[in-house]
DNA sequence: TCAATCCGTATC
DNA sequence: ATACGGATTGAC
């Protein structure tokens, strides 16, 4: 056959040789391979289009990665097998990103370039290139109203400096009650204005409802497209295709539109950073600002990181002056802030079940009974169920670190068989807390600390008879609630927004969200208390369920998030901890973990910890290094990966550089 | 001495 | 996966 073939297709005369990104996802072949193209597929074998190739017998998709008049390659080159279209789905600015996000995070280019490229949808790319995208209505005008990006100090500035083709960057708090939709959209019209385009992410599709909304208010109809997974395929290949063909410049989506083929990228936006969302479940488990952050260097763009709180990552960037802080003057943040108070009594009503439906903290119940007889709508934030459990001191409720290499202590099952002692020990290093002892407060008692049954809409109708409760959560999420008297009982993540903002919210059981096994416990309270409370009217009473004394609450009585960002990441560079260092989690059986890290050239700093048992026969080992050395470290992880995928080692194992719920 | 077979390795 | 090269084996 290839003889036969050869003598069939000769060589194309200009640029005969194809570089290939193929689709195989082993690490040791995580490279380009170079192919002939035949003379009739010359014009078509374009740099960003989707080929097949026969690629060690099999066919196997590839995309055109450049065209070159020779190759590097000293053996005989294999012709490409046949062009999928000649639509380019590949830019180079993208295939560029992709390689250096499958850098950082010790992945293989295909890996991401499958998440970066939407699976084709042959029909969808068939249609007419007109045809509207979201079934969009009539077109409206652009709105042109006065620009609130004055109340930032340097907000204007900002806008401005991405009009005139800049690349600024910047990390955004919010006020509270900020319509931040609209904000961002104004971004994206400055970076229009200077002409060039945008990619907007937010945490999920409600939140993309909104901003979809927003752009279309301030550019007008057919001027963006959204990308999110639930658009399904076909809509979803379509919107994405009116960005390949420049049709539209500015996108906004959900995590995977971080490497949307935008051209002439003038700015990479995300709301509320610090959201898990952002954190992609799948290979190599590139965390979406992470991603926009290199796309803004690697590319010349601008960058905003705009929350109602801020990540210890947002504060990083502030910190090494990556980015510049844009926030509201003190005067006028106190003029938009809810008025919060700490229910430290909580606490007590937390450990006593029983008591709690008599024992209501009456502060609490107070302002709810206040706003509801005003006839506004008061949010009841309650935790989801389901927290890990964790161990903290049995007299201050400081979560417990580990002695010796500070990871968070848990109840470790030791022993399957009955009778079996829990004790607790490290969740990073796995050394049982013989010795323990608090660092805040000297105690030596543990304590288990879980999150006991929630209440429920039904209770807190109990308490105000007759008030109309609606409820907001996984199953069933509300965009927003008319102004009027009802509870609104929400997990967090899910709160509606209040039509003129709520009279009043609760943050009940916060001492569970602070107690919690995991590094950015704070953080992530602090975070989902201020996206509850932006949403509350000026002034307006809030009640946090948990100590005053907690940084955290602190935080967020003096609506201080750049404030604990920074303690937070100080704290963090001083105890070796994320950013300051990067971690690697390595999952697998016993005996391949243990491969891997044989194979792997470690940096001189990595400090290896564990192995931890996780589920069935698996463990789990970490590997620490100061941040400077993180490149090297996923290098050597994914040149040991390629060891075994070489060898056909036969257990699978799982790197995962930076892993977002271990930390 | 040569063919059949096995094993390891590269995959353009 | 599959193809190939080099080593190994077994029959003449």
């Amino acid at each position: 056959m290839p003889s036969r073939q050869r003598a069939q297709h000769a060589p194309a005369e200009d640029n005969p040789v194809a570089r290939l990104a193929v689709d195989v996802p082993l690490a040791h072949l995580d490279r380009p391979f170079d192919y002939l193209v035949t003379a009739d597929l010359a014009g078509t074998a374009a740099p960003g289009v989707r080929a097949r190739v026969r690629f060690s017998g099999r066919l196997v998709d590839a995309f055109v990665l450049e065209r070159l008049p020779a190759s590097e390659h000293g053996g005989r080159l294999a012709f490409l097998d046949r062009i999928v279209s000649s639509e380019v789905v590949l830019v180079p600015e993208v295939a560029r990103l992709a390689r250096a996000v499958a850098d950082h995070w010790g992945g293989s280019l295909s890996d991401v370039l499958r998440l970066a490229v939407p699976p084709r949808h042959a029909r969808t790319e068939a249609e007419s290139g007109t045809a509207s995208p979201d079934g969009d209505e009539a077109s409206t005008e652009p709105g042109n109203g006065p620009v609130p990006w004055s109340l930032y100090g340097t907000g204007r500035a900002y806008l401005a400096a991405l009009a005139s083709g800049r690349a600024p960057r910047a990390v955004w708090t919010a006020l509270p009650g900020e319509d931040w939709p609209a904000r961002l959209a104004e971004a994206a019209r400055a970076c229009v204005a200077g002409g060039r385009g945008a990619v907007l992410l937010v945490p999920d599709r409600r939140d993309l409802v909104r901003v979809d909304a927003a752009l279309r208010e301030a550019l007008g109809a057919g001027q963006h497209v959204t990308l999110s997974a639930d658009l399904g395929p076909a809509q979803r290949y379509r919107n994405w295709l009116r960005i390949c063909r420049s049709q539209v410049r500015i996108v906004a989506g959900t995590r995977a539109a971080a490497y949307a083929p935008v051209a002439d990228l003038g700015l990479v936006a995300i709301w509320d950073d610090g959201d898990d969302l952002y954190a992609e479940p799948r290979a190599p488990y590139a965390h979406a600002r992470d991603v926009l952050v290199m796309r803004a260097h690697l590319s010349g763009a601008g960058a905003l990181l705009g929350a109602f709180a801020r990540s210890a990552e947002a504060a990083q960037l502030v910190a090494t002056g990556w980015a510049r802080d844009i926030s509201a003057r003190a005067a006028a943040v106190r003029a938009r802030a809810p008025a919060v108070r700490a229910m430290a009594d909580d606490e007590a009503l937390a450990r006593d079940e029983a008591a709690r439906t008599a024992r209501l903290p009456s502060t609490a119940w107070q302002a709810a009974g206040t706003a509801l007889r005003a006839g506004q709508p008061v949010l009841v934030q309650v935790p989801r169920r389901g927290y890990v459990p964790s161990m903290a001191c049995d007299r201050c409720r400081a979560p417990a670190r580990c002695a010796v290499c500070g990871g968070p202590l848990g109840q470790s099952r030791s022993g399957a068989g009955s009778g079996s002692q829990t004790l607790p020990a490290c969740g990073w290093c796995a050394r049982p807390a013989t010795d323990w002892s608090c660092a805040v407060c000297g105690e030596r008692r543990l304590r288990a600390v879980v999150v006991g049954a929630r209440r429920t809409a039904e209770e807190l109708g109990r308490a105000f008879p007759g008030a109309l409760v609606r409820t907001s959560g996984r199953d069933a999420v509300l965009d927003t609630v008319p102004a009027e008297a009802s509870l609104v009982v929400s997990t967090p993540g899910a709160e509606p927004v209040a039509v003129g903002g709520y009279g009043a919210a609760l943050l009940l059981d916060g001492w569970a969200l602070l107690t919690r096994a995991d590094l950015r416990a704070s953080e992530e309270a602090l975070r989902r208390w201020m996206n509850a409370a932006a949403l509350v009217r000026p002034g307006g009473p809030v009640l946090v369920g948990a100590e005053a004394g907690v940084p955290a609450v602190q935080a967020l009585v003096r609506w201080a998030p750049a404030w604990l960002a920074e303690r937070e990441l100080s704290e963090r560079a001083a105890l070796g901890f994320p950013p300051a260092s990067r971690f690697a989690a390595i999952t697998g059986v016993p005996a391949a973990v243990a491969d891997v890290l044989a194979a792997a050239r470690l940096p001189a700093s990595a400090q290896v910890l564990g192995p931890v048992p996780v589920d069935d026969s698996l463990e789990r080992m970490l590997v620490r290094v100061p941040r400077a050395d993180g490149a090297a470290l996923a290098r050597a992880l994914h040149e040991a990966q390629g060891v075994r995928s070489a060898r056909k080692a036969p257990d699978p194992v799982k790197v995962q550089l930076d892993p977002h719920e271990l930390l």
